[in-house]
DNA sequence: CTGAAAGCGCTTACAG
DNA sequence: CTGAAAGCGCTTACAG
């Protein structure tokens, strides 16, 4: 017979020490009943549930997930990998989908690229996860390719959240910037704007700020709006072509300038403040994102893109798929922001 | 003998289903011998680890960690409990610790708590990453107090980082609140700043907000100025007192106004400009944190915490704890950040 | 330098 | 409803 009394883990008594075993042990039944119990869905019979949960709770036990999983040859785990923590629109889709699995069930973990190193150094992320075998996969970088993601789609069901997502075998849930740029120059045109400038960002700086951009464009010139369009390559440097739409509002060419980025926007405006430029009387000035903290104190008038839309839509996607890789034909969804009015746009004072 | 020719895993030769036996028929050695090139550090023939290197490559071999971790009751991943990814200030914390982590050679997975649902559920982070016999806890969320993580701190060592840690048992390296403050409140004394308005948030509001701010208020009276605090306990509502330091700016009361955040500071300039209060002629403010995108071009004078410093030695300190848990005597270290002049502060032009 | 074998802590048919 | 046992994919003494 099994001696009575609190049996040890091997390490003292250390929470994380303590196995099944001595679970099982303290509460007379088998390991596979413990085991049974904790999966939840079997059937147990309520006193024989009760001495376990009481056991469990008794010793503090932490299931060994490594061990699980391996018996499992599956997971709950989802794995996310995140582009770059320090931009706020995707700190706040890790805050939303972490919010989203949640409330699924899912076990969310993150990993994020280092982007700083060698190429091959930033597929580690990928591999911590794989070699972790995450039940899901959801990507939210570029750097990350999707033909980097190929020899593994029939192994974990694998959605895009927050990036253009083209390739067939994987689900996309994205932003919706042709309609974001459409829905801003819009705006712009139908308040009398006659002469825009533009900045546009290269694809390869930012896609999403790319396309906002030339969408913006396209949609301004449709509505038979003179479009100056200012491209910039200049990473990081936001301030970019600053003085170029100082001049061109000084020389009345212009009188709306569009930006893809509240950050744009917001840097620009200490630029026109020193040039004694007035907005929005002298210039009306738009961004894009609306999700700065405290840029509703600034005023900006912008676009608030659907973060939480895209969160829950993507974590729903996934939870889905993790349920039955049949469920859902691969789609690839897009989701348009709202107008955010501000201070910042106002119909011109005068016609250049 | 075993069969020659390319094995495949029984996932039909998707990577994820390779295992390392395949990998060793196909290079015509044991599992052992694998595994040891896997690991790197034993003694393998040239010619050997060749064979297995070609073998490795040519089957997408994933290892996976689930086993290797069982097997080895060790891992080198590191976990880390990140407050609230919305906050640019752990944004930034995260990316940093990530790219620290990648050059100590430590495989990083982040656990974001879930705030929004019950008491039991915040801890669920926690309990995943344990789950996960992480090597090692690093942890910058107040969420999880030292009272939880007590039970492991024998079985794993922990580092909280960019939090304020009082516990003996964790090694703390966070931020110097007090001296930030202390910074700032010499610039505007020595400024010459007599009457000054500093915002205080409270305590459980946000910790380090709330001892700048205190840390100001104090220093500014040890230097003999007038301090009109103005306590705010509105959470998420970074405008509370706004109206107050207009007033106060308006009547000549203040000629400055202290924030406990750039955040704070750039959503009361709005409120500034419509009362027609210029900055800095009418009145100086100041900021804290340095880390906003954009935050320069808008020339807040303000303080850039060290959160480059505190990641790298965080995560430094993290890697020797792993190596050799005895190698550190248990510290709570703190870092200061540095002054950032902008033009939102110069001396008052008249003496309330 | 290399291999056979035990074992890591679980889950899950398979019996009963 | 419950238990004994096989097995998940690795690592690591132990021999050689």
């Amino acid at each position: 017979m099994t001696e009575l009394g609190p049996p040890k883990g091997r390490n003292g008594g250390s929470p994380l020490g303590v196995r099944m075993d001595d679970v099982a042990q303290l509460a007379q039944v088998s390991r596979a009943t413990v085991s049974r119990v904790l999966m939840g869905n079997v059937s147990v019979s309520a006193k024989t549930q009760e001495k376990v949960n009481r056991a469990l709770r008794e010793l503090g036990y932490v299931p060994n997930m490594m061990a699980s999983g391996l018996a499992a040859r599956s997971s709950d785990l989802v794995g996310l990998l995140l582009r770059d923590p320090r931009n706020p629109a995707y700190g706040l889709l890790h805050s939303e989908i972490q919010n989203e699995a949640s409330r699924a069930g899912l076990q969310l973990i993150t990993v994020v690229p280092t982007v700083t190193r060698g190429a091959e150094e930033e597929l580690a992320g990928l591999r911590r996860l794989l070699g972790l075998r995450v039940g899901g996969l959801m990507v939210s970088t570029g750097v990350i390719k999707a033909h980097d993601l190929e020899p593994f789609l029939d192994s974990v069901p694998v959605v895009s959240v927050g990036r253009v997502e083209e390739h067939p075998g994987i689900y996309g849930v994205s932003y919706d910037e042709d309609t974001n740029g459409a829905i801003l120059a819009d705006r712009v045109a139908t308040a009398g704007h006659r002469s825009v400038a533009v900045v546009v960002p290269v694809f390869s700086l930012s896609t999403a700020e790319n396309r906002r951009g030339l969408a913006m464009a396209a949609h301004l010139r449709a509505r038979g709006v003179e479009v100056h369009q200012l491209d910039t390559d200049l990473f990081g440097d936001s301030v970019d072509r600053c003085e170029d739409i100082v001049r061109l509002a000084s020389e009345g060419r212009i009188t709306a300038a569009m930006f893809p980025s509240d950050t744009r926007a917001i840097s620009f405006m200490p630029y026109a403040s020193e040039a004694g430029l007035r907005i929005p009387e002298d210039l009306s000035i738009t961004g894009c994102d609306g999700i700065l903290m405290g840029s509703e104190q600034i005023g900006i008038a912008t676009l608030r893109i659907p973060v939480h839309e895209v969160a829950a839509r993507g974590t729903t996607v996934m939870a889905d798929l993790m349920r039955d890789r049949g469920s859902a034909t691969i789609r690839h969804e897009r989701f348009a922001g709202v107008f955010v009015p501000g201070r910042t746009l106002a119909s011109p004072a005068r016609v250049p």
